[in-house]
DNA sequence: TCCTATTTGAAAACAAAATATCATTAAGCG
DNA sequence: CGCTTAATGATATTTTGTTTTCAAATAGGA
């Protein structure tokens, strides 16, 4: 049977508190916070059997280590930020997508993705 | 200077003959009909030379390698195929970008990616 | 044609994310 | 409280795409 452990339990409150797609990288830094030695391979295994249980849900971004964010939502696309690197939940769907698909293909899934700076980084300078 | 190749040569008209991104792999497997032995270092040297003085663009899509296609098209966004891998180029951009971004972010670019079967992959079974 | 610097191909090296290994720790049933 | 076994952390390994290395080949000016 699957052991209830503070290192799950501390990935599991990450995901609770925060809205938008973290890579495993982030979570393990904010789960440190609960568990100081927590180590990569831990968060890794978490984030499989979350994702398999279907409580999480991978977002992929060119480039870019996979990100997971709480499952559940509603459809959504994703903002990600050029300068701090963040990706942020963004409402909404764009329209017209069924025509822009050729003659031919078949359509089973989309993904868009929107660059430019966040809100905390577009009042920087630089 | 640079010099003219038959190898570099061979990598160019493999974009002026194809429309859809293709991946290093795939510029090496078609431009071997012309230069049977050519290296896939020199895709990539090429690859990117021709990226840096803008004739090719890069196209990035989630867990992929990067993709090259010819520069100077119209915008248009992508249709990676479940089945065959491949990716093609599909006309339009979807409507009501704008609108989605949440409020004080700044949008400077977006990325629009379908995702199905092709026309070739959409008739078989499975 | 000769010469030199650029280009090439093969293979090694590198980079970064993800997974596997394994001794140690600890969850939780009896 | 013990005991068994799953889970952990540190590290090694794998994977995949890309870059570097370097001896050999070659473009193209003299």
């Amino acid at each position: 049977m699957e052991r209830r452990t503070v290192q799950r339990e501390a990935i599991k409150q990450v995901f609770k508190k925060t809205s938008r797609p973290l890579t495993p990288q982030e979570i393990l830094e904010r789960a440190k916070q609960q568990v100081p030695n927590l180590g990569i391979a831990t968060v890794y295994r978490t984030v499989k059997s979350l994702s398999e249980d279907g409580s999480i849900v991978p977002v992929d971004a060119p480039g870019e280590p996979t990100r997971f964010e709480g499952a559940g939502k509603k459809h959504h696309h994703h903002f990600s930020c050029r300068r701090c690197g963040r990706m942020f939940e963004m409402a909404g769907c764009p329209a017209g997508i069924a025509a822009m698909v050729p003659e031919g293909f078949v359509m089973d899934g989309h993904e868009f993705l929107v660059y430019g700076r966040c809100k905390d980084c577009a009042q920087l300078a630089e």
